[in-house]
This record gives structure tokens, sequence and C-alpha cells, in this order.
DNA sequence: ATATATTTTAAATGCTTGTTTAAATTTATC
DNA sequence: GATAAATTTAAACAAGCATTTAAAATATAT
């Protein structure tokens, strides 16, 4: 069923985020999206030209929704602890809200890197954050382990988007219900914030 | 060109490896398979009965292939920082080896549990380790922080995965070459063994 | 050597794919 | 309200898909 209120184009562009999340882009037919979007198949072409097109202009959407709330977190003026505990929960809480948005970005880059990398000015963004000056002060005044962003960031993330991109061969590895790994996954985040800061901040 | 030493049974199973692998099921064609073994298409099905077929009998064998050498790692008879840094070290090892195997079984098991796990006693092998009755008296001792095995394999493990899956977004963000990413790696293999050790052992 | 079974082949099957066409319909402009 | 533009539609396109067929080639057994 239709809805008026809202834009041909836009109908199409979220149905394809959809599909495209679930199934990636090989998996995804554009018959796939026209039905998602209820409309008829002709126009995704009509509005994206291909369905390789549609797919860019997604992933680059998908992509700043991976690192935009990290951005934000990452610029605040709080201390460390707090700042990694923040990013942790951003995290948790994304990867239960948007399920497929991590592997799906993980994959997607792994099978094609050169495809999806056009302007990406969002990198820039995330190499210049105020956790940068943080960790770089902390070195200087030995609160802080000497550590790179590129050593501690991905030390922080790994921890909760791993076990949610694998979350099915976990409930299958531990033996875990839904249920299970709701409330493991709960456990972990603690671990992970208290074992990250435990090695970063000194004392 | 064929090699006549090698059953053609064989021949295709590895090529169909090789193709699934970098291209994932959707991504992955019967003559893609047919090609890279060099052999007619019509043989992958009267071999393997169906694509289907085949992937799973791939699918099955990478699993083992993933989790083989730490089972083993997990049973030898060794003092647990040992034995978390020579997981460590074969997760790095594997990686560098096998740049496809880890994204690709994720991608897969998240697209279809359920189509992948039929018996996989592999699973009831990696829950009854050594290790876990480590940890039980470490735990009982005061040696170790008391940790379920299911809560510290995934802190050993995700850190070097994760940005072994992540290399090309990885580089790209950190603006890195194949060499930096290299000396990277080694880095943060290093960062992740103290992280983890700090964490479990106590004192 | 001949008969049988196995393996390999080229060709064809019917179906799905991404994309395009041209006509029909709706919307906007004057 | 007529005309032009934008949008939507059903239908078709060629190409590629997994799979099957039946004949040819090869190996095996008698």
């Amino acid at each position: 069923m239709k809805c008026v209120t809202e834009k041909s184009e836009d109908r199409i562009r979220e149905a394809a985020k959809r599909v495209f999340l679930k199934k990636g882009f090989d998996g995804t037919t554009s018959r796939d999206i026209a039905k998602e979007a209820d409309m008829n198949i002709a126009l995704t072409n009509y509005y994206f030209r291909s369905k390789e097109k549609l797919f860019l202009e997604v992933f680059k959407d998908v992509l700043e929704e991976y690192f935009q709330n990290m951005l934000t977190i990452l610029n605040k003026d709080i201390d460390i602890k707090t700042k990694i505990s923040e990013i942790i929960d951003n995290d948790f809480y994304m990867m239960k809200k948007e399920p497929d948005l991590v592997i799906f970005i993980m994959n997607e880059i792994h099978k094609s890197p050169q495809r999806l990398f056009p302007d990406m000015s969002i990198f820039r963004q995330v190499r210049e954050t105020y956790l940068k000056k943080q960790l770089e002060e902390g070195a200087a005044n030995g609160t802080l382990r000497p550590m790179q962003l590129e050593n501690i960031l991905p030390l922080i993330k790994c921890g909760v988007e791993f076990i949610f991109m694998g979350k099915e061969i976990h409930k299958e590895l531990f033996m875990m219900t839904d249920d299970d790994f709701a409330k493991y996954a709960e456990e972990q985040k603690e671990h992970i914030k208290a074992m990250v800061c435990n090695y970063l901040v000194i004392g």
C-alpha cells in the first residue's frame, strides 16, 4: 500500500536500503527492491539509472550512519573513560537497532573496496577528532598508555561488533537462545569497557 | 590446464572453495566454479547434484578449518598467558593465509544461519576444551578473574579478526598502504595479547 | 577383444536477471 | 481547459542463470 505523502524516489531508496542490508548487493534483485517499495520494476532505473548506482547511493548513506554517532562522541569534551563507555554503549545500541549494518559494510567493502570509496570525507573527520588530542595529552602527562587513534579505536569497537556480527554462530556455538544472547551481550559489553579502560588508563 | 593426478570431484571442490570464499554464495555462479576448475559446467552437477549441495560441503570444511587449529591450542597443557598468545598468533597466521575465510563464514551464517548448521560436532569440541578447566581452576584459586569460556574467547579472537576482516576500510580510514597495514597489524596483535592477559590474569 | 560402466562433452532446457521501450496516466503550466 | 512535462505502467529485451539431456569418449571388467 503506497504512502502518498512520500516521494517515489525516497520510497525506492529506503526499500533498497532495507533489502541491500539484508541480502547484500549480489543477493538482491531489482525486482526485490521494487516489491519492497511496492512500485513498478521500471521505476528503480527511472530514478537511479541502474542497480549499481542505487547501491552506491545507499552504501554512502549506510557508511555515514555507521560513523556519525561515534564521531559526535569522539568530539565530546568528556573524560576518556566516559568516552570509551559511551562509544561502546552507542555501538551496542546500533547493533541492536540495525543488526545487518556492520556485517553488510564489512562484507561489501571486502568484496570490492575500490568501487566503494569515492569521496568519503567522513574518514577525515574520524581521523581528526578531539579524542586524538586527548590521547596525545594523556600520553604526554603519563595518565594514558601511549597509543595512536588507529590502535585504540578498533580495540574499543571490535568487541561489541564482533559478537553481534557473529550472533548466530555464537548462539549455536555456546547453545544460547535469543534471550540468553541478550544477557550474554550485556555482560560482554561491561567486560569490554573494563578491559579497554584498564589497558589504556594508567593507575 | 588439467592436473591428471587429481580426481575431478576434488578439483571441483577445491575450485569451488576458492571461488565461494572470494565471491560468496550469491556472487558465485556454477560457471565461475567450472571455469576455475577448468572443467565442463555439467560436471559440477554430475558430482554434487547442485550448487547448493556443493556449497554446503565446502562450507562444512571451511568451518572446520576455522576451528581446528584453535581447538588444538585450547587443549594444550600450557599456562594461560602462553595459550592466549598462541591463539592470537594462530588467528593472525590464519587471517594472513586465508584473508577471506572469516568474513565469508560470518556473512554466510548471518544471511542464512538455519541452513548451515546440520551436525557441527566441532562446536561441542570447542565447548569442552582444557581451557575451560583452566578457567575454572584459576577462578577458584584466585589467579584468574572469574570468566566463562564464552566471555573470554571472543575477547581473544575479536581483535585480530576484526582488523583483518575490515582491512580495506582500516587502510582507507587511517590512510595506510599494504605495508603500513602489515606493521600496524603486528602492533595491534601485541596490544591485544597484553590487554586480554592483563584483564584475565590477576596480579 | 568385447561388453559394460563411468566420465566428459556440447547443446538445450526453462527461468530469472538488469534494463529498456513505448504507451498510458497523472501532474504541472499557461 | 488545453498543452506540455513528469510519472507510472505492462510488456518486452537480450543475457546469464542453474540444471538437464543425450550422445561421445574413456576406462573397466570379462
